[in-house]
DNA sequence: GAGATTCTGGACTGATCTGTCAAGAATGTT
DNA sequence: AACATTCTTGACAGATCAGTCCAGAATCTC
């Protein structure tokens, strides 16, 4: 019936997003995105939209990438709750420098260059970290469920703290903190959650 | 001898810094900043220089106001130093709900949106969090010495964490959060602190 | 293999961008 | 009051921007 598009529409959506990442949405002309997939303008104006489209349609696909990993992550048995919560962290503070090209969070980067004047990106980035946040709200109560956290912690703020951490942290380490400090930070964060005695006991003599 | 200049320097930076971290470095044209200071274009190249030397100032300007007021917030008499350190964490959570623009800290702004690609900003953005950084370590053994905090608590860690909240804060409001949960989050970083039985004491029942 | 359909690339348009420049206005000095 | 100097404005140039469009290439169906 007719010829079929050449490329793969979830490639070139990536390319697109690590450019985005890489220069900011003002920072990146259509030239820039034409370069980094070799497709013509035809063909991304054809297939996506416009500029703003195709970025919403990038900035969709990272947030549905980053709560598929993160909810997995988050995910699990209660008696490994605790251990998830630690990994949380101590990710945040590597998963900056462990990235070749050193793109922080796209859903930080783009609250801050964005969200205050699009309402679209604005909505796409909130859902985002509500997600992440009500994950992180289970896993808590799963650390308690499994007697490793005391009862009356305060599930949402630390949930809330943790994701501050986690969005500090990338901000910091754009701007050169050292790696060390990061971690220093991560370790201070989870050494808040009250931990119970039997949880204090399986840390310091893990397996 | 001459004519002399019909505008004031330093009003105009802070206008021109204004207008940059509303639309971002990239977002904002020359025409922008001709329209908020008033002034033609060049007037702001004669006294400026350039887009880039021009924004180098106006973050220069911010950085040095927000270094006189964190440091001086973070200094005074060691009895007082838990307190500060409260403050710092609460007004974090408050400074950009009650900034009318809703403007965040805009040496995180522009680490998220320049650091990488750019060298005099990133390095006066990370003089500008070193500076506050060591301010906060400074202000942690001062209640060290006052007999609030155990003195086994790692200062270093503790400032960072604090850093990493503080910039976490202001992402995340950014991205829409409610003030409830960064007041949650900034009272759980603040419960990290390893306080004496004498501040616990002093703390509930305060005066 | 012929034809219909869609994809592809790049030229093009009009708007906007940064940076320059010169003419005129405003001021201090003599 | 006249002059020298500096400031100010807006027009201008060259580059780049987003978005459109069309001619030709590629593919599928029959």
């Amino acid at each position: 019936m007719s010829r079929p598009p050449g490329f793969d529409k979830t490639r070139v959506l990536e390319q697109v997003e690590r450019q985005f990442r890489k220069s900011g949405y003002s920072g990146t002309s259509l030239d820039d995105l034409c370069a980094v997939t070799r497709l013509g303008r035809g063909s991304l104006y054809a297939a996506f939209g416009d500029k703003h489209n195709l970025f919403l349609q990038a900035l969709d696909g990272y947030c549905r990438r980053s709560e598929a990993i993160l909810l997995a992550a988050l995910d699990g048995p209660d008696d490994e709750a605790l251990d998830r919560l630690r990994s949380f962290l101590t990710s945040a503070a590597h998963i900056v420098f462990s990235d070749s090209d050193g793109l922080g969070c796209m859903a930080g980067k783009f609250a801050v260059e964005l969200a205050g004047q699009d309402d679209a990106v604005a909505l796409r980035i909130k859902r985002n970290l509500s997600l992440i946040q009500d994950a992180l709200v289970a896993c808590i109560v799963a650390a308690q469920r499994n007697g490793d956290l005391d009862l009356a912690a305060p599930a949402r703020d630390i949930a809330s703290l943790f994701m501050t951490v986690a969005r500090g942290i990338d901000v910091l380490t754009q701007a050169g903190a050292e790696i060390a400090d990061m971690e220093g930070a991560a370790d201070r964060a989870f050494a808040i959650l009250p931990l119970t005695e039997a949880a204090r006991r399986r840390l310091t003599v893990p397996a």
